[in-house]
DNA sequence: CATGAATGAGGCTTCATTCAT
DNA sequence: GATGAATGAAGCCTCATTCAT
């Protein structure tokens, strides 16, 4: 499953596309700079890519595509409770983005892309699927620890799936902003303080 | 003495810079397109504002200072325990963004012009600025609780402040996008955890 | 005939104009700068000049004519010979140049309105009369120079006349780019072997 | 390998540019005028100069550069006297821009864009060290002449030049700005004189 | 398939001019 | 008359895209 040694020209092209992107942003991004940074000519690129938009979707698509093969691994392989499983997949997502922090704006691009670009409707609904995809399956991490009567706060569990998502979104954009910061420590507490809430919520009425 | 200087006249071309480059985005934004928003001529604009950018920026301070504003009223305001204050200060700062969702997409932008504007530094010096800002004041709320007592879980108060900000922006974030979602809600249960996480951490261990 | 102690304020424009004219060029000058070099609004110009163009234009006669009076008042006053009468022209002309050389970039903003401004016509036609005037005012004293036997060259005055205007030209706007030429010696050097020139042409034939 | 780049391409651009500015002046130019003069698209000036005003220094030094070749080759090509070599390098300076008079307006607009132009230091310079190099030719011309007993009058061979470079310019200005006028004619007769003059200036006082 | 020279639509910005006060 | 805030036509330049080689 791992990408080749040598990949496609396609995936070399769209590589070079997220590192300029994420350094330049969509606007500041030229072609010509894309065709530079993956070493080919410009007029190469649209061998493969409609258009700068549709090449900046397939950026899109390969990061978010990564990203869920990660994290599924990452859920299926983390075994007994559900606490467990969760902190396993926050570590996970933290872990399979700091090495690449710096590709971290593209998130933001991509939001951006939400409502700047002609094919805005494309982005906002892929994101929002993948997003809903996302908190699904977090969410279903959750209701499996009530179900299992390893949590018993009365909460949400797609609203705390949410937030979680949130927070790993938050802390990386931080860690992307300042690198003094420790996004996988404050992941953890945050994790360690939420297990906490939805554990004890009752044991304070059971008295 | 010429035609009277409107004094609101800057505010009001603020108001509809806002508006605009929400619904369309930085590179998206013409000119053009904020004046008529505004109901005035092209040039009048740049009367007021050097460029295209710096307009951007005074949208951004504008957005800034009127939230910090709120914010530190909401904090002065809320009385009695740091439990209770914390939760004014989330719920305030989503009652106000709520009325204006549609404005929310400029915090993307800002956040993208961090990275894609020649004023870049300007931008992220400000923003940096006023996240760090902003977390201070939590991270001291949740330092109070601590001091009093309230609080006694473990944990780094800068960090859980960095996840609770982040927590909101991912609730406005995902409002935005489903207007179905109830950010208010959410982040009234993500602080009910939080929160009790934060009293009840060891004790229950402890014993 | 000198001007007002106190110009009107029609003269005090123009003044400011040429020395915005001269220091930017027109094209580089802007209404804005006139009105405050000239201490007054903007909008006060147009009381005086139908447009920027119709400034210059009346700048470039205020030059013309002042340079002109200067010119026949010194021809009028130089007595004797026609060599005489030439010398001190020449003198007169450079030297009411050289305390006001930073205007003299202006002769070249004028010859270059002849083929740029939209009102070219008018401007190629005066500076062709004032041309032609001036040259016939010194082809006349060469002229008269050959009917009292004072010159004997072959040559003809209008001729003459027209290389020495451009010589006096060349001069001046050689001052003006180097400021250590010596305009008044060049001149006086090139009259005096310009004249030995019309003198002694024939000693040849007096042999 | 792509449209092969025309190698005549620029010099073509350089001497469309050329008659445009002529014409209309550096201000009154458009590019998209340049652009078709040339008959190709506007952007492709870009392809070849940085802006506006780096194609007009381009057409600048194209100019300086071609003038000061041809310039050299008719005073080496003369022979004999000094008297002679200036007359040949007079009568082939005038003979070469009298075929392109239409293009003389240019040496206007250089000289404008000395003041003018954000980039006038460059021209400034270019033009003094232009004129400076082009009046040392002459000078040394004329000392040559004294050197060899040619001439003998009292004058300065630095000041004459910048008369004589002064003369022909005002001559070819003048029949650009009057077809009828006849520089050559005019130049010769002045050569004539000047010559006489640094030939014959002691006899007259040894009388 | 690959290239990069050529293109021109599009947008920011300037600034002469107008006109309400 | 005097002013300067408002205006919008106009122009330089950028850059995604095309297409001849």
């Amino acid at each position: 499953m791992a990408r080749k040694a040598d990949p496609t020209k396609k995936d070399r092209i769209i590589e070079a596309a997220a590192r300029v992107f994420a350094r330049k942003g969509y606007s500041g991004t030229l072609m010509a700079s894309v065709a530079q940074e993956a070493g080919i000519g410009k007029g190469t690129i649209y061998e493969y890519f409609r258009s700068k938009e549709a090449l900046f979707y397939a950026v899109f698509e390969h990061l978010m595509i990564s990203t869920g093969v990660q994290v599924q691994a990452a859920v299926a392989a983390a075994a007994d409770s559900s606490a467990l499983r969760l902190q396993a997949l926050a570590d996970t997502l933290i872990r399979m983005w700091l090495p690449k922090l710096d590709l971290y704006s593209l998130v933001m691009e991509f939001w951006s892309a939400t409502t700047t670009l002609p094919g805005r409707r494309q982005f906002k609904k892929a994101f929002r699927a993948a997003y809903t995809e996302f908190r699904d399956v977090i969410a279903d991490l959750i209701q499996s620890g009530y179900d299992s009567g390893e949590f018993n706060a009365p909460a949400d569990p797609h609203q705390i799936a949410s937030v979680l998502i949130g927070s790993w979104d938050a802390l990386l954009l931080q860690a992307w902003l300042d690198p003094e910061f420790d996004p996988l420590g404050a992941s953890r507490q945050h994790m360690q303080l939420l297990l906490q809430g939805l554990r004890s919520a009752q044991p304070t009425e059971a008295q």
